[in-house]
RNA sequence: GCGAAAGUGGCGGAACUGGUAGACGCACCAGACUUAGGAUCUGGCGCCGCGAGGCGUGGGGGUUCGAGUCCCCCCUUUCGCACCA
């Protein structure tokens, strides 16, 4: 053992005979009780691994460790989504050709991970650009097209008509081009789509399931996304026409206060208005204005314009108008509602502006007295109403209806207009079908074949995959890039052989992620995606660990794509995922000084800032220490792969060593928190590891003379106890927070158990038997559980301790704890005189409440507020505290 | 606007089902060892007070022998949704 610790020479002394012994390696076996997937999501191959990263794959890394301790058969994978934009974007700055960019930066990263120490199984890797992996992307799609699950629809796409291309929502943001600044306009293609609203229903009921390991807030951010809606539709006839105009309400109970129809600007009724120029021209500026909104979707106010043309409610049988308002979505329902402004806030507010009638229909369910009825033929009810009134309660001034509970009427309402038909009862949701289309080059090729004579043809299962060319033009503009390649879109008919044309669009990439940690079970099968019973070895994942900005996008489709898997009989369960955990970001001050090329900015290392912060903690002053002037000061910005501005882990490896790196951000925060970046902790973490390192080294030749049993080791005196139940309790503790993923307290606790390790007053040479075996069992549970967090440096202070064949394939087990020993002997109680604290008591822990109760009277600075006082009670809590109430 | 979560020292954060607030660490202060240290070790470190003691978990009220924890009102922050009919 060297005299100090080393951590780069330990790190790369350890990560060698990982990957030579391959420790990580594992193969289905053993029990399925006894196996632990733990699964963190993919990276994107940027290039550079950043801290966020390294705080993900820390918290998956302990915890498989940690299983694996306990025995556990763990797979522990890792890919890379590598699909995706930046490499095209690489192909049109500087010209490398995708494929090559994308591998190098997976080897620079896989090489990154590895000096991380982090214990993956890379014989397992995929990758969503290679040929092997999205072959089954497009296996998939065709089950899909099978099923009918597979549709191609004209949609709206963001169209630079600058550049003449498309754009992601990303790069439209603002209405304007993100290269260019034209003005983005909505244009439609035919696209792909997944009808994952087929099962819209399943994704809500079965979250059920995973309620107990799913962060609330993302099962919430997932429900209110498939936004579902119970209701019904109600036709409007629309007065001397044919036509009938369609709402969609949740509240048909309120119908008789409908005091018009309103649809949207573009609704097809506005082409039989009298004033349809009117019309078109408000749906042209509505149109124009929210393109130019900063934010998308922002609530604009509410305006509209009267159509001239007047609906009959089939209830009421009333004539009232119909308006187009900048409030209703064409997008949503059927894109008109009823207005009833009484009973709704944006009916209310429209109502207000435009001086529309206000009818009062429902009333709050008072038990003293009945609702007042109203005189129907006096339009304006609004009798004190200064906002609607938007509960359920008992209708009134509606026909037949009145009296009726609105839960009833709603019910039995829609069933009327069923009956009579002129409605239905009908459920809707927000959810959209999903639009696979990219009229990209980097993707999977979505596996069809235009024929002039077939039509769309799929391409069959044995030609896949369907290969994208090595080549092709990257200009950033016009169609995917694929289309200029005459190579790839030339084919013939798989069905007639006549000259064919290949569909240019590439599948969105959150298809590759859908599925790809059910190929690590089987990442070679050529024959499948995957084999089944591999799958259903590992699968479900028992851990899943990565950001929350995945809470809808991701998370969703991989629930759909897993029930629509289930459904072709690949898997057997509804849930791919039985826990989540969502870990915070990795955050960054970062200080700025504008420079003197216009637009470009100095950037300082945050250590090298002073900072004077408000009350609320915001900073209000920096300065820059190494000169003594004030520079400019940047809010905290999110570090990541886009922000140049990240710290770099490599920086942190070198000074700190990977082990200290990774132990730090574990420590520095509970996982689900933002990390605020301060690199003046890590120092912290390093000098723990320093300590444990300099403890063993101090102790190392004595404990190879320790007794190998309890019995050998003769009786403990006090202090040894002490130390025994400090490890035990350490154990327990530790134990436990893994379980929750509570690691900032694990590692508390470890510190804590070193702590005690160094106030151990016996020497190594004169420590006795007893003595030894104390600290030999207390070091070596610090070890072992040290290992998940610096597994480099357990296994280097495992072998010192004299063990051999390394932590896992020497067969080393996570420590367990004897209870007994965790419990302490004597407990210090706390004794309050009228609820302050006014002295404490050592007794045995063992106690009774009488015993515990004299010995806090007893106490003299007790006795100082007590004196002289009537004891009306005392309260004891066993091995807590004694209140004693005096008067 | 609606919904959710959260407000604890200078900072990150502990505190099990109501029971010793501030564990652990960072920063800071003092001392030791050093030619030196931004290394290491020892001690201190919520606020006020010489002290006894008092105050203290965003603010106000309540329940209780006892409240960071439970209840009510308010404030602030973060996140999500944002005209979803």
């Amino acid at each position: 053992m060297d005299e100090k610790y080393f951590p780069a020479k330990i790190e790369e002394k350890w990560q060698q005979r990982w990957e030579e012994s391959g420790a990580f390696e594992v193969e289905a076996g053993a029990a399925r009780e006894k196996r632990f997937y733990c699964l963190e999501m993919l990276p994107y191959p940027s290039g550079f691994l950043h801290m966020g990263h390294v705080r993900n794959y820390s918290i998956g890394d302990a915890l498989s460790w940690f299983r694996r301790l306990q025995g556990y058969n763990v797979l522990h994978p890792m890919g890379w989504d590598s699909f995706g934009q930046p490499a095209e974007q690489a192909a049109i700055k500087r010209g490398v050709m995708p494929r090559e960019w994308t591998e190098q930066n997976i080897e620079h990263m896989r090489a990154q991970f590895k000096r991380m120490g982090f214990s993956f199984d890379w014989r397992r890797e995929v990758a969503a650009h290679r040929p092997d992996y999205y072959k089954w992307d497009q296996w998939f799609f065709l089950r899909m097209l099978e099923k009918g699950l597979a549709y191609k629809k004209v949609s709206p796409v963001n169209w630079c008509p600058a550049e003449g291309t498309v754009l992601s929502n990303e790069q439209s943001s603002g209405g304007v081009c993100w290269r260019c600044g034209a003005a983005v306009e909505k244009r439609d293609i035919e696209q792909w789509f997944l009808r994952i609203t087929d099962y819209a229903e399943q994704l809500l009921a079965d979250m059920r399931e995973i309620e107990a390991g799913w962060p609330e807030r993302v099962l919430t951010m997932q429900r209110n996304w498939i936004g579902k809606s119970s209701g019904a539709y109600v036709d409007f006839q629309i007065k001397d026409t044919a036509e009938r105009v369609r709402v969609f309400t949740t509240r048909v109970d309120t119908i008789y206060g409908a005091n018009a129809v309103v649809v949207a600007p573009d609704h097809p009724v506005v082409e039989r208005s009298p004033v349809r120029e009117d019309v078109r021209r408000f749906a042209e500026r509505v149109r124009a204005e929210r393109a130019a909104a900063r934010e998308p979707g922002a609530a604009e106010e509410k305006e509209g314009v009267n159509t001239g043309l007047m609906a009959v409610n089939p209830f009421s049988g009333d004539l009232i108008p119909v308006w187009a308002g900048n409030y209703v979505l064409t997008e949503y329902g059927t894109g008109a509602v009823m207005s009833v402004p009484a009973h709704d806030e944006r009916d209310f507010e429209f109502a207000q502006k435009y001086s529309l009638p206000i009818r009062r229909v429902i009333e709050r369910i008072s038990y003293e007295q009945p609702p007042a009825e109203r005189d129907p033929a006096v339009e304006d009810q609004s009798v004190a109403m200064h906002e609607a009134f938007t509960e359920y309660g008992i209708l009134v001034s509606s026909g037949d209806w009145s009296g009726k509970l609105s839960e009833d009427a709603i019910r039995e309402m829609g069933e009327f207009a069923e009956s009579r038909g002129f409605g239905e009862r009908a459920v809707t949701y927000r959810l959209r079908d999903w639009g696979v289309s990219r009229q990209r080059f980097w993707g999977a090729p979505i596996p069809v074949v235009y024929c002039d004579g077939c039509g769309v043809v799929p391409v069959p299962d044995g030609d896949l995959p369907v290969m994208l060319p090595e080549r092709a033009e990257f200009t950033g503009a016009g169609e995917s890039p694929l289309a200029g390649v005459p190579e790839f879109v030339n084919t013939t008919c798989p069905k007639c052989g006549a000259a064919a044309r290949r569909e240019t669009d590439t599948m969105d990439t959150f298809v590759d992620s859908s599925w790809y940690f059910f190929r690590y079970c089987d990442p070679k099968n050529d024959g499948a995606p995957f084999d089944g019973e591999k799958v259903a070895y590992w699968t479900p994942v028992d851990q899943y660990i990565g950001g929350v900005e995945h809470a809808v996008m991701h998370l969703l489709y991989t629930r759909f794509w897993t029930k629509f898997m289930r459904d072709i009989g690949l898997v057997s369960f509804n849930e791919p995922v039985k826990r989540l955990m969502t870990q915070g970001m990795v955050v960054a001050e970062t200080f700025y000084r504008e420079g003197e090329d216009a637009g470009s900015r100095v950037y300082f290392n945050p250590a090298d800032v002073d900072v004077v912060r408000d009350d609320k903690g915001r900073i209000r002053e920096a300065t820059l220490i190494s000169d003594g002037h004030p520079v400019s000061v940047g809010p905290f910005e999110k570090m990541s792969k886009s922000a140049n501005n990240g710290v770099d882990p490599n920086e942190m490896i070198e000074a700190y060593g990977a082990d200290a790196t990774r132990l730090f951000v574990l420590f520095a925060a509970p996982v689900e928190n933002d990390l605020r970046w301060q690199e003046a902790g890590i120092n912290g973490a390093q000098n723990f590891l320093r300590r444990v390192y300099a403890f063993v080294r101090r102790w190392r030749e004595a404990l190879a003379g320790a007794p190998a049993d309890v019995g050998a080791a003769g009786d403990f005196p006090a202090e040894a106890r002490r130390l025994r139940h400090e490890t035990h309790r350490t154990v327990e503790r530790v134990t436990n927070d893994f379980e929750g993923l509570r690691y900032n307290t694990a590692v508390a606790a470890m510190m804590e158990l070193l702590n005690a390790l160094g106030d151990f007053k016996a020497e190594p040479p004169s420590a006795s038997p007893a003595e030894l075996f104390a600290v030999r069992e207390s070091v070596e549970a610090l070890v072992l559980m040290l290992a998940p967090f610096a597994p480099h440096l357990a296994e280097e202070l495992w072998e010192a301790l004299g063990h051999v064949g390394g932590l896992l394939r020497g067969g080393a087990r996570w420590p367990a704890f004897d209870e007994a020993l965790a419990r302490k002997e004597e407990v210090e109680i706390a004794v309050q005189v009228n609820g302050k604290l006014r002295g404490r008591v050592n007794v045995p822990a063992d106690a009774s409440e009488e015993a515990t109760r004299e010995a806090a009277l007893a106490d003299e600075r007790v006795r100082a507020w007590t004196e002289g006082k009537q004891v009306v009670k005392t309260v004891v809590v066993p091995g807590r505290l004694v209140n004693v109430v005096v008067k």
